[in-house]
DNA sequence: CTTGTGACTGTAC
DNA sequence: AGTACAGCCACAA
């Protein structure tokens, strides 16, 4: 059983729009967590989603713009490659135009 | 109840 | 520029 504040960031991310990708400073000031670890909440939250989840984590990405750390063992590029498939262009580091592919924060 | 870890961010050197 | 330190909250043991 997920907590709400879990619930309401997946409920951020899930508003996302395709081609955007926001930070996990951006979805915690958009979700509305309080304090200055809100970001580290938000990992957690997304860390707690199932391999079910329908909630596309791969457009939640760090203040570098890069894909979590936390990517599958097994599908590191998986994320990118989602990434991609929604028109965002990803550096050779991995990195992407987060000055050009940061969500506005609406839909 | 206490301790430890973590998908992070921002400031400072 | 890149590296290092501190901060804060939530969850598991």
């Amino acid at each position: 059983m997920a907590s709400d504040r879990n619930q309401r960031v997946w409920q951020l991310v899930a508003c996302i729009p395709e081609g955007k990708v926001a930070t996990y400073g951006q979805v915690a000031a958009l979700a509305g967590l309080p304090g200055r670890s809100a970001a580290r909440q938000v990992g957690y939250a997304l860390s707690a989603l199932s391999s079910d989840t329908v909630v596309p984590w791969h457009r939640v990405v760090n203040a570098k713009g890069q894909v979590s750390q936390r990517a599958d063992p097994e599908r590191p590029d998986h994320q990118r490659l989602l990434l991609e498939a929604e028109g965002v262009s990803f550096g050779l580091e991995g990195v992407l135009d987060l000055a050009k592919y940061r969500w506005d924060g609406e839909t």
